[in-house]
DNA sequence: CGAGTTACCTTACTTGAAGTAGGTTACTAC
DNA sequence: GTAGTAACCTACTTCAAGTAAGGTAACTCG
């Protein structure tokens, strides 16, 4: 009944905190660089339980993915629900995300990491999630242009996606870029192009 | 002298059939999942012959990516030179990166895995590599774009890498998606936007 | 209460791949 | 020839992922 005792605890409590801790440990030293050991001592609790829990170390990072996708998912779902038109809804999606990265390095740094498992089972677990992302634009896209092909649409969400995930890296390197400049970087593209324009 | 006594060689070529072998393995089995044992087994050569020319199994990896971003480089490079103005270099340029994945299928799968080592000592010269690509289309728009800032030149050419890449990563679970559809969707992104527009 | 069951948890192991120490063979120049 | 170097190998260590088999706390049902 020690403090140094630790305490039993419920799976549900057990996994949020394993995981939590892992998103940690992912985000500092990297996905390969981390060692399942390292993790389960931080925990307090032996490497068995983290197997028992998430089956493997890609497990673990992917349960790590997945909650943090849905974060994002959530902030920005929530940002551009009921604009009025399609510029202020994109404009809102851009700023949250870049405002949701700025402050959720550490879950930012892990999602990152899902290029690590090209080539294992798990891969496409990992495009499936991502897909909640690109689906949520695309759902947008198809509200507000309705001229466009569904394949177009698609290719357009993946296109917004993945030059955002970029922009987000390159910020890192610039931290005078605020969430307010990245957004609008990427305002300027994306809506107006990069045909010349005037203003 | 029989057919299996494997020849000597000189180190310089012995080292291009290694990160010919060495990419082929990366891209069908993955980074994680590509064991050095095998790779020197394929090559014909021991294990020890590989961290010989290349320390480790990151810098084997690494050397792969500097090939293919090269390759990469050159075939872009060499499409937009000459091009008349902004869009058609864009396009000529869009058009090479579509096909050249296309062709060189084996290439871009080692280059999606540069990921893979986030919070490695080696990440810092992926990111290196990477500039090769982005440094090239900024020059790109100085030429064509003066009035806008350094900074916005930079994050539109890291936003334009990021798009293509992703899209091109879309195209793989589309193959009945063509070069020609890829760089067309993409040019009516980046350069028209997706602003709502006649035609 | 106390016997049985569940579920949290552990120690101690196996396996497999990265990386290395130190020696061997063949080519090259004199 | 033979001295020197560049290409190469066998056999090892190390470290982390994953596992087998069992212990102990808590909860249930008589």
């Amino acid at each position: 009944m020690t403090a140094t005792k630790r305490k039993r605890m419920p799976r549900a409590e057990r996994e949020r905190q394993m995981i939590d801790i892992a998103e940690t440990v992912f985000a500092e030293r990297g996905y390969s660089s981390a060692s399942m050991d390292d993790i389960a001592e931080l925990v307090g609790v032996s490497k068995p339980m983290l197997y028992e829990y998430f089956n493997s170390k890609e497990g673990l990072l992917l349960a790590c993915i997945r909650q943090s996708r849905a974060a994002l998912r959530l902030a920005t779902e929530q940002a551009v629900a009921g604009a009025p038109d399609a510029e202020t809804a994109l404009h809102r999606g851009l700023l949250a995300f870049f405002v949701f990265i700025s402050e959720h390095r550490q879950g930012w740094s892990v999602l990152r990491q899902e290029m690590s498992f090209i080539g294992t089972p798990a891969a496409d677990e990992v495009e499936e999630i991502r897909r909640q992302q690109t689906d949520l634009i695309a759902a947008l896209m198809s509200t507000y242009f309705d001229g466009r092909s569904e394949l177009q649409i698609e290719a357009s969400a993946e296109f917004v996606v993945g030059a955002c995930d970029r922009l987000a890296i390159w910020c890192e390197r610039h931290d005078e870029v605020t969430p307010d400049e990245a957004t609008r970087y990427a305002m300027d593209v994306l809506w107006r192009g990069l045909a010349p324009h005037d203003s």
